[in-house]
DNA sequence: CTGCATGGTTTACATCCGTAGACTTTCGGC
DNA sequence: GCCGAAAGTCTACGGATGTAAACCATGCAG
């Protein structure tokens, strides 16, 4: 089951701080993404329905906490622009990155850092 | 615009090789992808509507070719995910991948040799 | 007890997408 | 000049998505 985009701002806000009700969602996401109450209710009940999302009752209400985990779903994303874009390959990815100047100093130095990591434990 | 994941199979063949014509598209995507001729049609249609191609008569047929050229649409790609899955970061982005052993003895190398060029070009 | 606020469910609707059939136009061969 | 194949255009249709209104249930305040 696919995750859209919209669906995506929802679990971002519940994979930062869960569970949450649906008026805490309503109250933070509505300004911040300009949707209205049931737009976010909408999200809401898809979520349910695709089982990303789980509710737990507390009276009367109920409180939301993500059942897919942000780390799958940011496998899901990346493996998918990997194989679509890249052929599935990382390196012409990063050269891409770099070749656009999006690589600012400390992701260089991270990535120094990273490789060196992976090297030792080689 | 966007460019729809099955256009994208269609801009690939383009961006490997232009111009072409409908029915070699057809008789090299159709297979490939396990379309029917209409589905390719329509593709093409969408695409041009899109601006993504552009049509050029060659006596009773068209001949296709890409106008979106393939490092744009990249880069639109991965500046999406960047955003939408990792913040802009670029770092973080590697580092999934490296997590998930995704990088290949080769993607290291290339990694090392890229993140030398750019040291030296600084 | 009873109506209202609050939260949840159903319905809506335009657009895009994947997939494809039907119809139309036109050029080259007979 | 006419017909059929090839190319292109129009129509279709179900599912996903973005966006939201309408409606329903239910427990708390009065």
């Amino acid at each position: 089951m696919q995750i859209s985009s919209a669906e995506s701002m929802l679990m971002q806000a519940l994979w930062d701080r869960h569970p949450q009700s649906a008026d805490e969602l309503i109250r933070t996401l509505g300004p911040a993404q300009g949707w209205h109450e049931s737009t976010i209710k909408t999200l809401i009940t898809r979520l349910l329905q695709k089982q990303a999302i789980v509710a737990e009752k507390d009276g009367r209400r109920s409180l939301y906490a993500p059942l897919l985990t942000r780390d799958e779903w940011i496998a899901d994303q990346s493996e998918s622009l990997l194989d679509r874009v890249f052929g599935g390959r990382v390196a012409p990815l990063v050269a891409h990155f770099a070749e656009h100047r999006k690589l600012s100093r400390k992701d260089l130095a991270e990535l120094k850092q990273l490789i060196a990591e992976i090297d030792d434990a080689d």
